[in-house]
DNA sequence: ATAGGGTCTGTAGCAGCTACAGGGTCAAGA
DNA sequence: TCTTGACCCTGTAGCTGCTACAGACCCTAT
C-alpha cells in the first residue's frame, strides 16, 4: 500500500501520516526500490487507532502511551484506563467552562439595537467586566 | 504606568502585552527617555477589553474587529452583534461536540478490569471504531 | 561599587498539523 | 518514443496565542 492509498483508507492527510512518522508515532515503513513508502495492514490498523484516539481528543503523548500498551499485550493495562478517565475528566471540565461561556455570551448577544457603536451594549459589555456574573478566569480555547 | 504595573493592573503577562503591541492590537505607547514603555489609562482600558474578550473565547481577529468598532463610535454596530452571535454559535457547536465525546469516552472508560493490555477493553475500543455510536468526525481540540 | 530589581530587543519553542517549493517516479496515451 | 499527469520524495515555513529564554541596559539602594 502506498501512502496515498493509506491516506484514503484511513481518511488521513498524507502530510499527517508523514508527520506521525517523523514524531515516532508511526514506525518507518518499508520502501520500494524508488524510495516510496510501502505500508502493510498493521500500519493501517495502527493509524486507525491513532486517528480514532485523536478524534476522541487524546493528545499525541497520551496516544503514545496507549500505543505502547497496545504494543505490549502482557503489560498491566490499568494505565490505559487511567489515561482515559483523566481525559474524560478534562472533557467534562471543558464542557463546564464552555457552558459558563455560553451563558455570558448569550447575555451579551442580541442586546444591540442596531444603533451606533458608541452606545452598543455589546461593545460596552466587552469593555466592562463588571457586567459579568462569573469571573471566567483564563482564556478558553475553542 | 510602566509595563510591570500594567501587567499587574490587568492580570496580563508582560510578554503578552508586548505581543499584543507587536501584532498591532495594542498601540505603541510613549517611551521614557531610557526607552521604557509608558502607559496611560486608555491603554489599560483597551487591554482590559482585549483580555475580557479573550476570556470569552473571541479570537484575536475577532477582537481586532470589535476594537475597531469601539474606536469608531459613529459606525454602525451591527457587526459587533454579528461577531458575538457567530461566536456564540461556535461555542454551542463545540459544546455539542464535547458532549458527544463525553458519551463515547464514558462508554470506554471503566471497562478495564485490571487485567493485561492484551485483552483490555479500553485499548480494544480505541482500535476499533465500530464500537462507537457516532462518527465523531474530525479531531476535537480540548 | 555592586547587588537586585525591572526593562529592552530578538528569537525560538509549544501542539498538531498544513502547505508549499523543487525535485524524482511511473503508467498510460499520442 | 515522448510526453503528460498523477503520484511520491525531502525539507522547510506557516498557522494560533502566547511563553520563555538570552544577553543587554537602566535605576535605586546600600
Amino acid at each position: 500500500m502506498k501512502i496515498g492509498q493509506l491516506s484514503k483508507a484511513t481518511g488521513t492527510h498524507i502530510e499527517t501520516i508523514r508527520y506521525y512518522e517523523r514524531i515516532g508515532l508511526m514506525p518507518p515503513p518499508a520502501r520500494t526500490p524508488s524510495g516510496y513508502r510501502s505500508y502493510a495492514d498493521p500500519h493501517r490498523d495502527r493509524l486507525r487507532f491513532i486517528r480514532h484516539s485523536r478524534d476522541l481528543g487524546f493528545t499525541i503523548e497520551e496516544i503514545r502511551s496507549l500505543l505502547d500498551l497496545s504494543d505490549h499485550p502482557d503489560r498491566d493495562c490499568s494505565d490505559a484506563d487511567r489515561i482515559a478517565s483523566l481525559h474524560l475528566e478534562q472533557v467534562e471540565q471543558k464542557i463546564t467552562q464552555l457552558e459558563n461561556l455560553r451563558e455570558e455570551l448569550s447575555r451579551i448577544v442580541g442586546r444591540c439595537r442596531g444603533g451606533m457603536a458608541g452606545d452598543c451594549r455589546v461593545i460596552e459589555a466587552l469593555a466592562d467586566h463588571s457586567h459579568c456574573e462569573h469571573p471566567h478566569d483564563g482564556a478558553v480555547r475553542l
